[in-house]
DNA sequence: ATAATAGTGTCTTTTAGACAATATGTA
DNA sequence: TACATATTGTCTAAAAGACACTATTAT
């Protein structure tokens, strides 16, 4: 009767598994979304040499207090941008994800506007690098990614995906103040489809605590925008109706 | 300049988290919600003794082949129920949240119907018990409980909370087959709050891919009710609304 | 003035909430 | 028959899609 209670003799000798945190890092390019890979080292023991792979790497309990802060160090390693958008995917954890031995990866997206795009600040800015992300959340243009995490993009792209039609998500991929179409132009990238404009325009101006007006903006526009501001810059705002009703098909 | 790369050299010696998984088990009472706690150990040099815990613990790198596998033995060892709906709610990783060290967790959810309840199957069953979540998410008749339990158990209750309000989610709280009575009691015992009838049947029944019709049941009440089955018991059907829209206030 | 982009008004459609009405089984 | 529960029908209200229309500014 191996089931017993559970391992309270001594745990702590207990072999323990690897623990790793990754980091999905996104912004919008002029077709879409954009993910930030770093390439793997060529040399030594390192598994997946030379391979494409998402920032990321083992906890350090000495410099990480939690998983959170882990996350956020390696953003800053790869961007130098301190603060954005970061929300947990969920983890993935087995025996054969990394021929290391058994690991557990954490998974966080991370959405960056545009203007905080500071490449390779942390150092080594050659082994990195930003490539679009395809219709079906996969890097194509990156050859087979390290480890498993082909999944792991492609499972922050599709919570991203069914986010974005009801929440507010792509706000984050935006600098402010921004302007009303260029936040629809942000959802109709994401999403891959157009909106329509009246419509969108209901959407976000009637949801109470979206939006704060920041004075009309000179963007070059023929007539000048209202720029906005967020309101609560931690949070996506949750829509009581996705954008279309799910059609069975088509 | 600490930032450096990574700890290429040598991460297998690196001092590793402790990796646990914990299950929120919870099915449908009289009054809403019941969540599975496990009391635990008293003696020896074990944190928390004799409080309630969420029945979870170390990644067993021999029996577990991934976190899923895990989890699920964790709820067999508890329930005896192999097949139930399962979701990875999220992880918690901090150097503060188990004194023996830094440690992660991942927390999944198991949703069991009434007539799966054998409790204790796994051996001992005195230090297991079914608490009533109150609306807030905590458990108040099971005391302070162990780690950071408390905080888990009222993510994973928020996360269930949001999700019905536009999934079929209940659904799995209920043995096939069951009644669209039945689905809407279970509903409202989540939510809290009643749902209109009518409304309620031509959302289920208008939704392609949610049930199938079972013959009609003799549950003994004045008229017999049609019962259903679920088309796919993997996942829960996603609706394009939610139950009410949200309101700012009231 | 013209063009281009920003922003508004209005009609239709869809679907949820409210609630009355009907159906069917038990006592 | 009386009653309780299941199921359906109908009206209303809220909000999204469609799309025409107006506003503003660069050229």
């Amino acid at each position: 009767m191996p089931a017993g209670s559970s391992a309270a003799t001594s745990p702590m000798n207990f072999p323990r598994p690897l623990a790793t945190v990754d980091v999905v890092i996104l912004t919008l390019g002029a077709r879409g979304l954009r993910v930030l890979l770093v390439q793997r080292p060529g040399g030594g023991d390192e598994p997946f040499p030379k391979a494409w792979a998402l920032p990321g790497g083992f906890v350090d309990v000495q410099k990480d207090a939690d998983l959170q802060a882990c996350a956020l160090r390696k953003l800053h390693e790869k961007t130098a941008v301190r603060s954005t958008y970061l929300e947990q995917v969920g983890s993935w954890g087995a025996r054969a994800r990394d021929p290391r031995g058994w690991s557990i990866t954490c998974v966080y997206f991370a959405l960056l506007p545009q203007s905080a795009l500071h490449i390779g600040k942390g150092g080594n800015a050659a082994d990195v690098g930003w490539f679009d992300v395809e219709p079906d959340g996969t890097v194509p243009t990156a050859g087979p990614l390290a480890f498993d995490h082909e999944r792991l993009l492609t499972a922050a792209w599709q919570r991203i995906q069914s986010k974005v039609e009801y929440t507010s998500l792509p706000a984050f991929l935006l600098s402010e103040p921004f302007t009303l179409p260029q936040l629809q132009q942000a959802y109709e990238l994401v999403l891959g489809r157009e909106l329509d404009r009246s419509a969108f325009r209901r959407r976000a101006l009637s949801m109470p605590g979206f939006l704060r007006e920041a004075g009309v903006l000179r963007t070059g526009a023929p007539r000048a925008p209202m720029g906005y501001e967020l309101i609560d810059r931690q949070q996506p705002m949750v829509f009581p109706r996705a954008f279309e009703p799910r059609t069975t098909r088509d």
